[in-house]
DNA sequence: CGAAAGATTGAATTTGGTCAAAACAAGTGG
DNA sequence: CCACTTGTTTTGACCAAATTCAATCTTTCG
């Protein structure tokens, strides 16, 4: 179950095996129909659809990277996923969307108007299902979330965010001990709760105590990555255990 | 959407307008089968479930309030939700459960294996469709309790919560500016991601602002509503716009 | 009633935020 | 190729909000 920490926009594929490559065998009837959807291109920083939007369709990202992220009228920001190449975007909105999706770079996504996919929600009750498992590991990776923002320190936030990270490679038969990040410190920031000055001071840190290596600032090493669960756990004496 | 807030455990049944009462009509196949479902009666501090539980059965809340957490080893702990009367707990569980069920009272609960909600569901696609609208709602109001605690100041955190009691309150057709607090304020603290300590100052401090009223530390007045919702939003001014 | 659990209040401490400046990186145009 | 601009990241000094620790007060319940 921690495995699943914010694995959040769940594919709906079955979690593939290590040894699955990014081109994953579509087997079931989703995949079929969004592989001959329509394809969109999205520049950096263009949104998908914002908060408000009628939700349309859904997506599903083939090259590039989404953030998906709710604003308050302030200015305050939550980041609430980070969508990957096979993640699918959408499956929850209800009527209206409830938070805003945004290309970090350039981006194609395949499109599936909702319709069609209830249509063969109706026909095919396997994918029905598979949907509800879609959206219930969305719900958890959400719960996980939250936990970690409402009761994790600032160093250990961030070294959760970066074990998920490195789940996230090895579960798509990537280097786990070297990632790359896709978002600002901005977006990091965003995501777990926090100011930018502290993610980087907290990666510079780490950097300092040789758990993780950081040359661009965009390429992180994972150096001790027991180092970095032990943190990402209560390991450096976390917070009030009350 | 914003009255969506905290509006978690979806009920199945549609969201009531403000006329409906308790005694919801139960329209739907599943509300029939439910009414029929076994009963389970929970002393209070009892579990309906726990962490890693297989997960058997789902539950509609009848009499007490249920509240919904997760721990990590070191002891702090992550109130997801509290379940009223007429909430639906245990919708979202894959295989093992995530989270523990703890009624914080004498509570009753009816029962419904899984296997026949699955059946249901594939007899009826109309149910499959309101069950995975339920728990669309659930994961909303996820992203909702996560942006508060991630995002908001104490007093911005406790006065959401306050008003998103109100509104339940409100929807279940009873007095909305008289709120009895069914939890602690532990429970109110690992849900906002607080202290104890916080919570009761913060509350002290809208008693001493004229705010809300307190008599029993239990029964909440609400003197000025539009106050209250002018903090939960950034109205006293919040935390860093960036 | 009296014990135990829960809630409040106060003082000291700490974490993380704010503000401001400097360092870097990437891209543009001369 | 270099100066120049713009945007992002890093670093530091200071400050405020929330936690911790500790003591007291209330409520609940046997």
């Amino acid at each position: 179950m921690l495995a699943m920490a914010f694995t959040t926009t769940a594919d709906v594929e079955d979690h593939a095996p290590a040894s699955a490559h990014n081109v994953a065998v579509e087997r079931d009837l989703l995949g079929e129909r969004l592989g001959r959807g329509a394809i969109r291109t999205l520049e950096a920083k263009e949104h998908l659809f914002c908060e408000g939007d009628v939700a349309s369709h859904v997506y599903r990202v083939e090259v590039g990277h989404i953030c998906i992220y709710r604003m308050m009228p302030d200015g305050r920001r939550q980041v609430v996923d980070f969508a990957y190449p096979g993640d699918m975007i959408g499956l929850g909105a209800l009527g209206d969307h409830a938070d805003s999706a945004q290309a970090m770079e350039r981006t194609i996504v395949r499109t599936m108007p909702i319709a069609t996919l209830r249509e063969l929600a109706q026909s095919d009750t396997r994918l029905g299902l598979k949907l509800y498992e879609a959206l219930s590991r969305e719900l958890m990776a959400a719960r996980e979330l939250l936990f970690t923002v409402s009761q994790r320190t600032a160093a250990e936030r961030v070294a959760a965010f970066l074990l998920a990270l490195c789940r996230r490679s090895e579960r798509r038969g990537e280097a786990a001990n070297e990632i790359v990040l896709p978002m600002t410190r901005m977006d990091i920031a965003d995501f777990l709760g926090l100011t930018i000055e502290t993610v980087s001071r907290t990666l510079t840190k780490l950097r300092h105590d040789g758990v993780i290596d950081l040359e661009q600032c965009i390429l992180v090493t994972i150096l001790k990555p027991e180092a970095l669960a032990q943190l990402a756990q209560g390991g450096g004496e976390g917070r009030h255990r009350n």
